[in-house]
DNA sequence: CTAACGCGTAAGGCTAGACTTACGTGTTGT
DNA sequence: ACAACACGTAAGTCTAGCCTTACGCGTTAG
């Protein structure tokens, strides 16, 4: 399943990561997230906006309101992209000790 | 430490993001970089200074080169800080089953 | 020494996107 | 029924930042 836009760019503003940290310790409503914010409530549903075609958070109605919560699947596959990052670097790491590899070109 | 710009947002950028995977597979140069990809050569730099502020990368001076690699620190505090998100995230899901069966579809 | 290479930075143009206000839709309570 | 609330979206403004060309500094080869 492919998202309309990376996870690294929903998580690159620090509006937008401030909503998903708060949305990480509790689920919570637009305008619950737009109080705590020093921005408009359409400005959080804008940035929940992104959230959600990045993968990141799901919304639910619940009567008047909709809650947002972390979707686990989308932070599981930033997880795993960066694993990989992390598991290159080390084996890189690893081989420059004994040598000193160049990369001429 | 602290970063003067957040990891997140370093790796925001599509551009950033190839270079630096390009970084983790092998260290290069920095006109090495950007016969790699379809922006100029000063803008590889400017790239690697968001990059390098960013703790991602660290930069040693080889001869007429500048020979970039991959920081692991700075991917390590990046790791760490999705590793909060993610247990976060997995004990909120947790308690969410127990209190409330989720119904099958 | 001089020329060429590799790099960083400055200055400016231009697009993306973060934010606002205004409005429309659906839901709940009176 | 109407009114109030919660939310999403449209339209427009304005700032951040990505990219370019032009230039200056250090390093190496001839």
């Amino acid at each position: 399943m492919a998202y309309a836009k990376s996870g690294w760019t929903a998580l690159a503003d620090a509006t937008r990561r401030t909503i998903f940290e708060r949305l990480v310790d509790h689920p919570s409503s637009v305008s619950g997230l737009a109080r705590a914010l020093p921005v408009s409530r359409p400005a959080v549903s804008q940035h929940l906006r992104v959230l959600k075609d990045a993968g990141l958070v799901v919304d639910a109605p619940a009567g008047k309101q909709r809650i947002y919560r972390v979707d686990p699947a989308g932070l599981a596959a930033l997880r795993a992209e960066l694993d990989v990052f992390w598991s290159k670097t080390m084996a890189a790491y690893k081989t420059a000790i004994e040598q000193s590899p160049e990369e001429p070109k």
